[in-house]
DNA sequence: TGCCAGGCTTCAC
DNA sequence: GTGAAGCATGGC
């Protein structure tokens, strides 16, 4: 801790929310209201003592270099709830339910890999076994560690079937990262040159274009979302309804039924 | 104890 | 192109 600290008045803004997401594994929660967030090679210390107010331990210039663009700061989420159908009584229960999650812009290396674990998985264990990875290699493994690792290695941590995938998906990333191939794309773009990683496929692709890179228009469909769309929607989410921003919809009903499916609001004081 | 999880690859058709 | 099997592991 270096003493400084700053206080931002902020909107449509939850901590718990997003920490209890889906699209982040390593957040720390230190106690009832203190998140440590490892990100870009530094670490946040930050606390929401009221829902308009958060304190963190970073510069000014810090957070608006860095943090600012993390948390996608520049995003109206309000507007886009008041996009929703006001027919849809789901999605508009699912966005009361999950005010304040803003979609996080994460690394893209940590996300690749994040989401190459977590196929076929549940949350607590792909915290898990990023927790081991990290306690392995002393810190979040950047693709060079993971390429210079084994598949012995990897399976001892956990990630079962999914070692080779991580393993072949980090010299692939190097390769292309030395060949300058990483540039501005669009969504559809992207999508198509992360499935051409093994190991990721439409789902996969879909999370690493919505909490990487800032593509909202990215719809991942999981298990959950896929119920969902059964449940609600006779199989089918408007997605064109909601052409630019149905990733953030998309996360939030995933919050929704995951939170209903526990039994509880997602806040354990609300 | 089984079922399931922010699915993917492979192979048969 | 579509469908089903197989996959490692452990949370619930």
């Amino acid at each position: 801790m270096e003493g400084r600290q700053i206080q931002l008045a902020v909107d449509f803004f939850d901590l718990d929310r997003m920490a209890d997401s889906g699209q982040c594994f390593r957040w720390e929660k230190i106690d009832a209201n203190h998140y440590r967030i490892p990100a870009f090679g530094k670490l946040l210390t930050i606390s929401q003592p009221t829902p308009d107010l958060i304190q963190a331990d970073c510069s000014p210039q810090d957070w608006q270099r860095v943090w600012a663009p993390y948390f996608d700061m520049d995003t109206d989420y309000p507007a886009i709830v008041r996009e929703i159908d006001p027919q849809d009584s789901y999605l508009q229960a699912a966005a009361k339910v999950s005010y304040g999650m803003r979609i996080l812009r994460q690394e893209l290396w940590e996300t690749m890999l994040s989401f190459i674990i977590s196929q076929n998985n549940n949350i607590p264990r792909i915290k898990q076994i990023i927790q081991r990875l990290c306690d392995a290699f002393g810190k979040f493994p950047e693709a060079d560690v993971i390429a210079s690792s084994s598949i012995a290695t990897l399976r001892e941590l956990g990630l079962g079937y999914r070692a080779s995938y991580l393993l072949e998906a980090a010299g692939h990333y190097l390769r292309d990262q030395q060949d300058k191939r990483f540039g501005p794309g669009d969504y559809a773009q992207w999508r198509l040159y992360l499935q051409s990683y093994k190991g990721i496929g439409v789902k996969v692709a879909d999370c690493i274009c919505l909490f990487s890179l800032g593509h909202k228009e990215a719809f991942p469909i999981d298990t959950w979302i896929r119920k969902i769309m059964n449940d609600y929607y006779g199989g089918h989410f408007p997605i064109e309804r909601y052409a630019k921003c149905a990733g953030v919809l998309q996360q939030y009903m995933f919050y929704y039924e995951r939170t209903r499916s526990r039994g509880n609001t997602g806040k354990e004081n609300a």
